[in-house]
DNA sequence: CTGATCGTCAACCAATCGGTTGAATATGCC
DNA sequence: GGCATATTCAACCGATTGGTTGACGATCAG
């Protein structure tokens, strides 16, 4: 039985995945459009919704055809307190994450 | 090419990884003392081990034939930058961590 | 009703993972 | 030298992962 952290964790892993949390982080999404920006398939990219639902870092809700993506952030607790644990991070510094995300969001190639 | 946080958070998302990496944080030790606990071949723990180098979560170092194997906590700050700008969690609570390891740590079961 | 759109499901595939065992490589001890 | 200790390597195994494709069920528009 996999722990609480083995999933989130393991959402965590993936690149696909994180850009989808970073996209969600701006606005809710439709699964078509969190689709579009990346060259797979839409069933791969729902396969990814799934997980991350799953692993409670979003949320779906289904209103009419189009069902709708919702970042959990509140689910990132449990993993960030266990990761603070090892290192005594210095308080949130909100600039080196607009660095991470500058530097993760290009990581797709244009072909 | 699998980036940095890629293969961090892959490494986390194994509680045995996890487990090992808390052992560490009360002190350095052997390869053959960290295997003692668990209940799987040395040779298994010692691809965890591996991993987590690869991962830059830990250090070894070969003094004689005893390898010594150093938690690396800088590592983790990159993965927990890019968390903390999720949910702009409060400041350190090694409180919460110290509930975390009770949970976590009694998580291999005795025979 | 018809047709297009939204999303998932099912089956498949290659690659990776977590584990095993047995042999191999250092190194230390006497 | 010779044996024990510490650790890794190599080959193997079953399960999981990340992707594909094609069919399918809902829902909306005309």
């Amino acid at each position: 039985m996999a722990d609480r952290l083995d999933i989130i964790f393991a959402a965590l892993a993936d690149p696909t995945r994180r850009r989808i949390l970073a996209m969600l982080l701006e606005d809710d999404m439709a699964v078509t459009d969190v689709a579009e920006p990346f060259e797979m398939s839409l069933a791969a990219v729902s396969k990814h919704l799934g997980l991350l639902s799953r692993a409670g870092l979003i949320s779906q809700e289904k209103r009419g055809r189009v069902k709708w993506c919702k970042l959990e952030p509140d689910a990132l607790r449990d993993a960030s307190v266990w990761m603070q644990g090892f290192g005594q991070f210095e308080p949130v510094n909100l600039d080196a994450f607009e660095r991470f995300l500058d530097t993760e969001l290009p990581s797709q190639k244009d072909p």
